[in-house]
DNA sequence: AATACTTCTGTAAGTACTTACATAATGGTC
DNA sequence: GACCATTATGTAAGTACTTACAGAAGTATT
């Protein structure tokens, strides 16, 4: 079953065939109909890999991230597939884990499977030390490459991101104006986007003439009992702390299981703003404030700018949007 | 840059270089290491198109979930993914949504992009009317389809289940041995795990002698806080439960918020067993004793079981693993 | 050293499409 | 109705691989 067939039954040749199945405007209508009743009748789809062999590309877009368990990923991919769907593109998904290594190797996969581009959701693909991210610099020559929260600068490299930064200042200068001095400041990963909410936080402590106490700022497992165990030990030590500014909803909600362990009355005497408004933030009792990191149109924004690109149009490299303070709980505000 | 680039340097035919690609022992070690060195050196990799037209195949399996954002999918995916890889299969990732007509649409989508094979993820994939179903049937005629916790009878349709039935039957047991006598049993789908489950808690209580009420068994969507109303409201119409059985982690963390909101002490007052035993199970002050339904014992046996069909060995139709109990802090056992 | 057998390599014919170019058909104009 | 422009269609040459078959080279046997 292939093109022979329908150009047979239809009694045209395969060309007009060809023609019919990439909507050529050079094709009588009808001949068109014609051609796709008789394809219709046939039930025939046409065999991806010639198309491909012939045209160079597939329709299909590589989506890379690093676990799609997590739920800030698990919603970005969603997102992400579900509109690249909306202009008929597939898409390729690939979990890399965290590792350089695995990560060179399943980029160079895609990359060999001749998508058409690369997304590469969440921010754990940018490394610290500049030479690492030479492989998607590289890449990035022979197909585009767009970034969803994430940031490298590079010749068609395009970035969707979430002003994060802003997003920590203005929830920590919140937190000070009602009352909060003592700011713990929990992270999980030393990224792009982590890199940026902690300047953030501490920015606005400068900002409102509070010290940046080294002690306030703790890396930490992207785990709720590790959060809490983390709080539970520093408590113990009789490091005091009025507020948790957290990188994620997960440390967030240890922070709230910290309080309900040690008897502290959320917001009144410790409050707790979390980040990515995930479902994790009205599980709790009191339930999240969060900064919500808007993932919905970081992906349709980078969708977005790939089909600019697609379309030879001109195109920011980088897009930044501004995140929203989900109210609940947590806070006095 | 292709094979012919290749066999020109190397100084051989374009058999001999596509033999070493393939792996064929017809090769003699001396001409192999030459043409594998001549690839190296130019950087070649072979297009897939050409491969896959040539093959029939692309090493590649189309995995359809309803929703990647679903924890328990999420997960799914995670793990159908790296297992697949671990045999060098790649995935391409559909999300279909819950409509019966996007699924045909994407599952005939796959099934053109000549995946090797099709797995789908949930049991939203199996619809209650049989005709609804045919689609799957008919495509496993022509490759072979994995339900990773579904049931469909079918040539070429292999099932990796959990053992839903007994799960809930034992964990309703155990509420009922520890002394409740009114459990409402909450769920969000008709699926075919969700009858299973249904019925496990069913037989429990028939087994002990309880009468089955209609108004125990509840319908609610997948959320925290419909959950929560769902027993407030049932709570204000003054129907008396003393424990909740919930075929999902996300319902029985709304029992937990439905106990705080008004006051009732867990678990003696108010026992609550979850299912899935999600990152959910954990967030909650006291934690969720849940059942767990290993997801990932059941991807690794759905690939198994599709790398058993591809090598033509004789495979199983259907295997179903026991869930586990995990006890926390929701219940008096 | 001739024969038989195995192992290795090359030729050529698929595999199913796209598209540049050539040619045929159609429609409009005078 | 002849001429030209436009549109529609067909031919044939890519696109990059696999593999059956034929034949060459190498090895073992007598």
């Amino acid at each position: 079953m292939n093109i022979y067939d329908v150009s047979r039954k239809a009694g045209v040749s395969i060309a007009t065939v060809s023609r019919v199945l990439n909507g050529s405007p050079n094709v009588s209508e009808r001949t068109r109909t014609l051609v796709l009743e008789v394809m219709d009748e046939l039930g025939y789809t046409p065999n991806v890999f010639a198309r491909g062999l012939g045209l160079g590309t597939i329709q299909t877009i590589g989506i890379m991230c690093s676990d799609s368990s997590d739920p800030y990923l698990a919603h970005a991919i969603y997102y992400l597939e579900q509109g690249l769907r909306g202009y008929g593109y597939d898409s390729i998904l690939c979990c890399t884990g965290s590792s350089l290594k695995t990560k060179q190797k399943y980029f160079e996969l895609l990359h060999s499977k001749k998508v058409d581009a690369l997304i590469l959701a969440g921010s754990k693909f940018i490394e610290m030390n500049p030479a690492d991210n030479d492989y998607i610099i590289q890449t990035a020559r022979e197909l585009p490459v767009l970034l969803v929260n994430g940031y490298l600068e590079g010749e068609n490299i395009y970035s969707a991101l979430c002003d994060d930064r802003s997003a920590t200042h203005n929830a920590a200068s919140k937190l000070i104006a009602s009352g909060c001095r003592n700011i713990l400041y929990l992270y999980t990963s030393q990224s792009y986007s982590g890199r940026n909410k902690l300047s953030g936080y501490q920015d606005a402590l400068k900002g409102h003439g509070l010290p940046i106490r080294e002690d306030y700022i703790c890396q930490c497992p992207k785990n709720v009992l590790a959060a809490r165990d983390l709080l539970m030990q520093l408590h113990r030590k009789g490091v005091f702390f009025d507020a948790v500014l957290a990188s994620d909803d997960t440390l967030a909600v240890g922070a709230v299981k910290y309080a309900h362990a040690t008897g502290r009355s959320i917001p009144d005497d410790f409050s707790i703003i979390g980040y990515n408004n995930s479902a994790y933030a009205v599980c709790t009792d009191p339930e999240l404030t969060s900064i919500d990191s808007r993932v919905e149109a970081l992906c349709t924004t980078a969708i977005t700018t790939l089909m600019g690109v697609f379309n030879g149009a001109s195109v920011p490299s980088r897009t930044t949007i501004a995140a929203d303070l989900i109210k609940r709980e947590t806070t006095k505000f």
